[in-house]
DNA sequence: TTTACTTGTGCAATCGATTGCATAAATAAT
DNA sequence: ATTATTTATGCAATCGATTGCACAAGTAAA
């Protein structure tokens, strides 16, 4: 079988003996359209099996219905569930969503910005890179007047929509809950990396500790990068070092697991002699023995919210973001590796 | 400041006092244009700050650079995996990748096809859901002379190239390692739905005993939907029925974890009194414990392969897919799960 | 020197839809 | 009955790049 010339709206017009003009206005709802021809021209677009060219009008009109979408990391739990927060809420409104990762390397970042750009979307919601220092990039979106949300990781150097869960307020629960378990000696593994993210996780710490009476002891923070490694080899200082403690508090899941590990190997109870609380509700939180009690940070909520501020953008006149910083609250998941039978 | 207007060929043309037709042949690397000519050309494009207009050139050539991606579930590790896969060698060749999900509702599914026609998408990579039946939406696909790769979940009924795994050979390898650890009555967990995968992961660990001389036993083996709470119910069931068995061959992580986790309960030790293999080497199956031995399915290795079947294809004269079925050979990851330190 | 290619550009149509402006017809206001 | 307004549609330009065909100038072959 031939491949079927698609049909255009010539076709419809040809057809019912009046303009593209027309047929484009009334498969768009202009109200100057009549009833009559209006009814004629969906009918003859049923019949032709008519779909529209949305190149052609991405062209013309300039919007192309297309949102770029720049994570460091698309398979991270995390990242590809915001992905899929704001797949729904794009493809609701008949946006498509392209996908780029920048793998933390600021020059596919720009590469992948510039791509977009090039490809015309009608603006971007992008999670910036580590290592991202300069911005200029993004200021090119912001300078086409195209919206442009930043969600977790995001910089005060732009101004622009950004999304990002109150890291101080999940760390604060976090290290209040073990508190009211009855820790007091409570570890905090947290980042060499000046992240806001992770600063922000230290101070709810910190704060939460003090506000409890309890000093804050320099002795019982350790910083790393937060993988599992990182947290085994901190717990076999502690150990090693008969550092006297009864709580981790990590900023990282992956962390928290590396440290339950050793304390396992070493004889240790959790959360009995240890409590642990980790971060960021990785889906294999649930499935450690015991499970990890957690701070979820709502990827999914995440991706819609950044999609809401990016629609909102979009339809405003200005077409330029209010510089708003949507703050979503965290929530502590207790799961058995912080939940002491008796106080 | 104002937002500058795009330059476009045509600004380029001005300046150089030759026609766009000119510049669009020498930024397309047309044998034709002196030498000369292209090097003010592209001398002129890069002063001028000129980025081309894929839009237009998209509407005249008939090409969008943009490959259309369906998967059921965007925030699943093995979904996610694959869409990296795809996005690390489209990026590579200057291509983009729109992302949809289906959440295995057919209607979505059709949806997504048909927006991703609308889009003009150069081509498809898509996994089919569990509840697709008919597929004249992919018919279409195919009908248009689009390439259409299929992964994971395909289908006999299309004509087109597809990647899947080698789900017999996993299951063989999986359930053959647990016969040399030395287990003889072997249960499995499989799927009630008629899907291929399942049925030729059962078909390995029925060959798999029959060559090793045991007799397959269907009291042995049970059928559900293969999440954590499934794999929790038919542990309850080997355990309540006091039926003799010696190790779990599932054929999901999820419910080998229930498993584990009803076998821990009730006193079993894994792998000791029942040794236990999942399949899909889901992230958490390191982190459970002990951990979980399962069959790696290489999931971006799969995304790259796709997107190559998907390439040859689109440069291929016919842009007809040669309907070769691409089938990985999965890897047994053997963990503590599995491991009997004295047979 | 004449004829035949080759090389490098230009012309103009085209991809398919959108949209500002003009206009004919119908209706309302005076 | 005349003028003003509304309604419905057409005209033609436009978005920006691509491409088949034409053609002038230069080079090679006869």
């Amino acid at each position: 079988m031939e491949h079927s010339k698609k049909t255009t709206i010539h076709d419809i017009a040809e057809r019912l003996n009046v303009t593209a003009s027309t047929v484009s206005r009334a498969l768009n709802g202009n109200p100057r359209i009549s009833d009559n021809t209006r009814k004629a021209v969906l009918k003859a677009a049923r019949e032709l099996d008519y779909e529209p060219n949305q190149i052609a009008s991405a062209l013309r009109s300039g919007r192309t219905q297309l949102i770029g979408m720049l994570v460091p990391t698309i398979n991270r739990a995390f990242f590809s569930s915001i992905i899929r927060g704001v797949e729904e809420v794009a493809n609701s409104l008949d946006y498509r969503v392209i996908v780029s990762q920048s793998n933390e390397i600021f020059e596919n970042e720009e590469n992948a910005v510039k791509a977009f750009l090039n490809a015309r979307v009608d603006g971007i919601i992008a999670s910036i890179g580590k290592n991202t220092e300069h911005f200029n990039h993004y200021k090119q979106v912001l300078d086409r007047g195209l919206p442009l949300v930043l969600f977790d990781r995001t910089t005060p150097k732009l101004q622009t929509g950004q999304v990002v869960i109150d890291d101080y307020q999940g760390a604060y629960m976090a290290t209040t809950h073990l508190i009211e378990q009855g820790c007091e000696r409570i570890v905090h593994f947290t980042s060499e990396r000046k992240i806001d993210i992770y600063k922000e996780r230290y101070r709810g710490y910190v704060n939460a500790l003090q506000d409890h009476g309890i000093e804050p002891n320099h002795s019982l923070v350790f910083s790393g990068n937060l993988q599992l490694e990182d947290g085994r080899k901190h717990a076999e200082q502690l150990i090693q070092g008969k550092v006297d403690f009864d709580a981790i508090f990590s900023a990282s899941d992956y962390a928290a697991m590396g440290a339950m590990q050793v304390l396992k190997e070493n004889g240790l109870k959790v959360p009995d002699d240890v409590a642990l609380v980790g971060f960021l509700n990785e889906p294999f939180t649930s499935f450690t023995d015991p499970p990890l009690t957690s701070v979820n940070q709502f990827p999914i909520e995440m991706g819609q919210t950044a999609a809401n501020l990016f629609f909102n953008a979009l339809n405003s006149d200005k077409k330029k973001i209010i510089p708003k910083k949507t703050v979503i609250q965290p929530e502590l998941i207790v799961r058995a590796s912080s939940l002491r039978t008796a106080p």
